[in-house]
DNA sequence: AGCGAAATGTACTGACTGGACCATTTGATT
DNA sequence: AATCAAATGGTCCAGTCAGTACATTTCGCT
């Protein structure tokens, strides 16, 4: 009797997988929230559609199930990122539109910026351990470093640009318009952070990086 | 016997306010060191030179002690901050000063940045409490203001700066600079933050800035 | 020279929390 | 249908940690 099969994916079968994407992504959540220490493995539990029992066997322990869900949300973040297609716009063109983009995409995962934030401050110990991400960045990189490349050969960016630096300068804009927000909310108020503003200070964002790539008024 | 007078102080005699700033120093570096949840009041009371019963004797609580840390790092690099004297320095002069110095600041307080971050991750709940660290902060907008109007009034910056989003991007590049120091490292390596190579990039932020405020190619 | 308040030390506890233990069910393979 | 490994559930424990009770010392004041 009690055939609840259906009831999700396949009723009450065994389903492995989605049991440890179903930790997962409550794992973020979290972890995002309250910081390492501060998440309850047990909270994590309740959350879940399974048990406390799970996590440990799945993921070890407390440690473990952090470290990947770090990385799951550097996974989901860059997924995103995969979507622009930047290679057929003109180098300046495809700068501005990766530059929008990032600080959209920032503001819409708060949950990515927290865990970073989370693991800056644990001096980022769990993800030197993670091949997987430092791979996954420096792919970020090898993008921008073609924009560049085009608009050197093309002759509308300056030359010695480096794209490191670049991409340093558009995440410190991007990153801190997130991560910093509550204290300078506290501070000054809210008015940077209403919709029209950032509109505003996206583009004023998207002019500070062309105005460092673009070549030295006067300068054929 | 035992005249252990003149130990440090006054031997051992009472001294509150010695013991409180003992307390306070210590808290600020345990709790930027491992965050709020993540801080032992049982650590910091084995650093200081008192006991346990002392922190809740005068902070009452561990979100207490925390509180009072976070404005103590505030005034302390506040403090830093007001030895900087810009008004006798032409308008952009005066700025690259201000950037630079904000950049190597940030870079020297990296205690300050982690409380910020910390600060941050807790939504900045503790700091909508203190009313000191909101004043502190208003008082640097104010320099920067005194600055961008005597640009305007001499014709050197461009019409329609906002004080506050300048403020914003100062911010953003110095503090971005230390707080994601580390899974920066991690990913791409540490080049970036070699002193040299540090030198450098402070200019970037300075012309990064100078430009946003110069008025634009061909507007007399 | 002594009294009351402030300051300090020691030892303890009650609750929380990461993790382990033991038992049971599911499912693929034979 | 028998078997064994993978998956799962429920319960408990041992260590940790914020906060407290109780007792004692110091000090300003008169």
């Amino acid at each position: 009797m009690a055939t609840t099969t259906d009831t999700e994916r396949r009723g009450w079968t065994q389903n492995p997988d989605a049991v440890k994407q179903d930790i997962l992504t409550v794992a973020v959540s979290e972890f995002a929230a309250n910081g390492l220490s501060g998440t309850r493995v047990d909270t994590i539990a309740s959350r879940t559609r399974t048990s406390k029992r799970m996590i440990y066997y799945y993921f070890g322990d407390k440690l473990g199930l952090y470290t990947r869900a770090l990385e799951a949300a550097y996974l989901r973040v860059r997924e995103g990122e995969a979507t622009l297609d930047l290679d057929h716009l003109p180098p300046a063109e495809a700068l501005a539109k990766l530059v929008s983009f990032t600080f959209d995409h920032h503001r819409n995962n708060p949950d990515f910026i927290r865990m970073v934030m989370i693991e800056n401050i644990h001096n980022a110990e769990h993800l030197s351990a993670s091949q997987v991400i430092r791979d996954m960045n420096v792919a970020a990189i090898d993008k921008l470093s073609r924009i560049c490349r085009r608009g050197q050969e093309q002759g509308v960016f300056r030359d010695g640009i480096d794209p490191l630096r670049l991409h340093w300068q558009i995440s410190a804009l991007s990153f801190f318009n997130v991560s910093n927000r509550p204290t300078f909310s506290a501070i000054f108020g809210g008015d940077l952070f209403a919709e029209e503003t950032q509109a505003d200070m996206r583009r004023q964002c998207v002019d500070s990086i062309l105005a460092i790539v673009s070549r030295p008024a006067g300068t054929p």
